[in-house]
DNA sequence: CCTTTTTGTGAGTAACCGATCACACACAAT
DNA sequence: ATTGTGTGTGATCGGTTACTCACAAAAAGG
């Protein structure tokens, strides 16, 4: 391609037809799981043909990893954010990125929905089992690093992490019961340092 | 039936035939999740045709909530025992009830990951999403009524339970990085209650 | 023995799925 | 203009899926 000619370009790059076929696989993957969804119904949404998808990616199974990587890299840049913002303002980084999750899962359902899928499917898949490995590899070492928090105190957090996740998923903030009201109640944050 | 006439029976009642064919789908929905998991399979494994399955299940769906309404049940007796032996032997119950769980993840693996499939696909199958939350409801009634934690303290224990799920799925305790170590550390219980 | 109910199956059906292949079009460089 | 390369698709294939229906055998009741 010449340096400076991109004046009208009827088709894209490869590259960027990865990139909108992630972003149309995430909700569908999110609704119906890594065998439920169609790949048919994942190029309709991209605009392309199924034919064109399996050139972009060989197999279903590379595109769900990509849709896992995506959802993993978009927690990932919520928590280096927010501890950004901390250091910033000078407040506990811990708390920060534990309120910034809350919000993260409130306003992007399906980023979570994917990972809980990957989660129940990555026992039997091991690119997916890898994939998950890696994200929580790459999570623990950001709260590791941009935190002073103990191991122990990690673990808390990282196990609040997964009960926001669950409960959002059965949609317990809905009810009135008060195991939901106890167990959903995430007051903003989800950081779970006992109050003594 | 007669009454007492028992003797010489070839062929299985209804009931029966349901309870052989939840035992059947458990492993493979475990497997593979709702979507992936071919009722031709089950009906193989549980030794009757497919057209006799959807005789005694309606439909597939009715299969999965049942077995999901028996990994449940799994979880609530294995609860109640350790409630019960905690009493018996002077003990804490929610630390006993937390070891149980520890030991019914290791060598019950189908359950729990029955268990996180039905957690992703509930958003959208409202027969899961009811049979989850029913599910949680058991759990945290058993769990309030047994011990004397409070809301607080029941919080972060099925946090705990959550996380154990997770680490469980993936694999975590196979691994040697750091991460993995801390997250993954049960150490024969699930109790986070933390140490002042 | 005869009738009714229950247990059980072989043989489908219509739709769907992941993946393939030949082929067409757009682009950049020579 | 030609040539080579990257972008894109229609048609289709072999296999699988949830679910159905007609039909048979066993059991229970009379």
């Amino acid at each position: 391609m010449s340096k400076a000619a991109e004046k009208t370009r009827t088709l894209s790059t490869a590259e960027e037809r990865r990139e909108t076929l992630i972003r149309a696989a995430v909700p569908v993957f999110a609704e119906k799981g890594y065998h439920g969804a169609p790949t048919t119904e994942i190029a309709k949404r991209a605009g392309i043909s199924q034919a064109y998808l399996f050139r972009l990616f060989p197999t279903k199974e590379e595109l769900f990893v990509a849709a896992i990587d995506r959802s993993c890299k978009v927690m990932h840049d919520s928590f280096t954010e927010a501890a950004d913002r901390a250091d910033a303002d000078g407040l506990d980084p811990l708390e920060v990125m534990g309120e910034a999750y809350g919000e993260l899962v409130l306003n992007n359902r399906e980023m979570l929905l994917v990972q809980l899928h990957a989660q129940a499917i990555s026992s039997s898949i091991p690119a997916v089992r890898e994939a998950m490995r890696e994200n929580f590899a790459g999570l623990y070492a950001v709260a590791a690093e941009r935190t002073n928090a103990s191991p122990e105190e990690l673990k808390v957090w990282f196990a609040g992490g997964m009960l926001i996740n669950v409960m959002t998923a059965i949609g317990a903030n809905e009810l009135d019961q008060p195991w939901a009201k106890t167990l959903a109640d995430f007051e903003g944050d989800c950081s779970f340092t006992p109050i003594p």
